[in-house]
DNA sequence: GTCATGCTTAGCCATAATGCTAACTATACG
DNA sequence: CGTATAGTTAGCATTATGGCTAAGCATGAC
């Protein structure tokens, strides 16, 4: 569980950041190198290769590197994890709603008498 | 959409820590005291209500005080926005996948003439 | 070989995040 | 009133984050 647990900080972190949001949007449509990837952040390479780590890391996106170009793509199934927790949260939450139902029918009931 | 953004932003920003995760994961259940929320995080009372307060910036959960007493609810539409942003993604995604296919679909008629 | 291109590394700076203690406020209880 | 309880505020230390520049290192083009 901790491990997990680690998996979906690290993506939830990655997420939190409109630039790397933007990236994976761009790497949505397709592949792209670095340098293509940092010209429309308007930030330096440096700092859009450290955006790129922290997706990378995050597991939700993978590079090669072929000659001098490194490609950046997407792995879609990495946010599966995130989707789960969404699923998992909802199921806890729609349980709760039945008990609160339950303790409201109850209640009208109690006032009924 | 610079607003959207920053929501997304706070929202995945919360959702990156595991204590808060845990902390949400509590109240689906039931609302709960600040203290009682502290006790198994086995963290300082200041330190949650650090945590209480990003987790309500970020639109999670509520807060009411009675008394001396703080209660926290979940606001379980509060994950709708990631819930699009995810559903984008995935169209997006999709789309790209369509294309490829088309591609290969293209390359192997190529391929047989 | 020389030079441009594309990335990489190292290191700096400012700010934000996460934890703490100590001291304070405000309500309930007896 | 006096004291325990529940939160709150202020401030501090450490580490992480997000940006930069400058310099280095391959690779491809000439």
């Amino acid at each position: 569980m901790a491990k997990h647990d680690r998996d979906l900080s690290l993506l939830f972190h990655a997420l939190s950041d409109p630039t790397r949001r933007a990236i994976l949007t761009r790497l949505a449509e397709r592949p792209a190198r670095v340098t293509d990837l940092a010209a429309p952040t308007g930030l330096r390479l440096p700092t859009v290769m450290r955006h790129l780590s922290v997706l990378e890391e995050a597991g939700l996106i993978t590079t090669t590197k072929d000659g001098r170009i490194r490609t950046c793509a997407l792995v879609p199934e990495a946010l599966d994890p995130m989707r789960t927790w969404l699923e998992q949260q909802r199921a806890i939450w729609d349980a709760r709603l039945d008990r609160f139902d339950a303790f409201v029918m109850r209640t009208m009931k109690e006032d009924k008498k």
